[in-house]
DNA sequence: AAAACTAAGGTCAAAGAAAGTCAAACTTTC
DNA sequence: GAAAGTTTGACTTTCTTTGACCTTAGTTTT
C-alpha cells in the first residue's frame, strides 16, 4: 500500500462506522494527508464509485461538504439489476421502462403514485426532443433508481 | 450544518408554530446570531422564497419589522400555479426546481421519497445533455406535475 | 408645519469558503 | 516501452458572509 490514494481510502473506511452516511471535508482531508484537494476527488471516483456500492453527494460554498453513502445490497438487488441492464443499452424505450416500473411496483420498492411520477418523468411527452430522448430517458431512469437506493 | 444560514433557517422554523404569519426583527435576529443584518435577507431570499411557498413582507422605519407568510393554497392551486410559472419561462434550473419540490413536500402534495424521485429525474446528472437540459428539465417537471394532478 | 433626527429595513457587489473539472506530469505495472 | 494508475495544479462553479451605502417611516425639534 505504497500510494497515498490507498491510504486515504483506508483512512476513510476506518473512520466510517456502521452509519449509512459519512460526511467529509475535502479540504481538511487533503490537508491531513498533504495532497492536492483534487486528489480526494480522485480517491472518491476510483474507490467509492457507484459500481463499488457508494453514492457521492456534495455541496459547495461556505459550510459545504462531501457525503458518502453506502448502498445496502440486500434490498437493492432489483434496483442494481435494472441499473446494470441500463448500462448495457444505449437507449430505453418508454415501453421497456414501463415494464421495469411495473416490476418495481410488484416488488414493493415503489408504490403506484411513485410509479406514476417516474412514468411521467420519462414519457415521450416530457422528453420532447425526439432525437435524443431515448438516451435521456435512460439517464433519467437510472438516476431515479440510484436515488431510490438511498431509501 | 456548519453554516450559519442553515442555523438561522432552522431557528426561524423552530419558533414558527402553526400560525400563518411570523413577525421578525431583522436587527435582533442578526444580533442574536452575530451576523450582518443583510445576512438575514440572504436567508429569507434563499430559504423562504416565493417558490418555496412563502411571502416576505416588511416595513421600514421605527417599529418596522419583517413578516413571513406561509402560502396555503389548495393542492390544485399549488400545482397549477407552478405549471403556469413553468409556462412563463423557457428554462428551469435544478435549483429553482428544487424549491418547487420543497413546496410540494411542505404542502403535503408529495412525500420525501416522491420528492427525491422528482429531483433525481431532473438532476443535472440525469439530463446529461448540457445544451438542452434546462429546457428538457422544464418539460419533465411539468409532466410530473400534470401527472400528480390526476391523483 | 417643516426640518432634523432616529430607527428600522433594502440592495448590491466584493470577498471568502467550500467543492468540481480537466489536463499535464509523473509512476507503476505488464 | 506502452498502458494504466496516481499526483499535482490551474482554473471554474457554487454558496455564504460582510460591509458600504440607500430608502422609508416614525419622532422630535424649531
Amino acid at each position: 500500500m505504497a500510494n497515498i490514494s490507498d491510504e486515504i481510502e483506508q483512512f476513510i473506511l476506518s473512520i466510517w462506522n456502521d452509519e449509512e452516511e459519512l460526511k467529509l471535508s475535502r479540504n481538511d482531508l487533503a490537508q491531513y494527508f498533504s495532497v492536492a484537494p483534487s486528489q480526494i476527488n480522485y480517491v472518491l471516483a476510483t474507490r467509492f464509485s457507484f459500481d463499488k456500492g457508494y453514492i457521492i453527494e456534495s455541496k459547495r460554498g461556505g459550510g459545504g461538504c462531501i457525503t458518502l453513502v453506502r448502498i445496502s445490497d440486500s434490498k437493492d438487488e432489483v434496483l442494481q439489476g435494472i441499473v446494470q441492464e441500463l448500462d448495457n443499452i444505449e437507449a430505453l424505450t418508454f415501453n421497456r421502462a414501463s415494464n421495469f416500473v411495473y416490476r418495481l411496483e410488484r416488488e414493493g420498492i415503489i408504490d403506484g403514485k411513485e410509479g406514476d411520477i417516474i412514468k411521467s418523468a420519462i414519457s415521450d411527452k416530457a422528453l420532447n426532443f425526439p432525437a435524443h430522448s431515448a438516451n435521456v430517458r435512460k439517464n433519467v431512469f437510472k438516476e431515479i433508481l440510484i436515488g431510490l437506493m438511498r431509501r
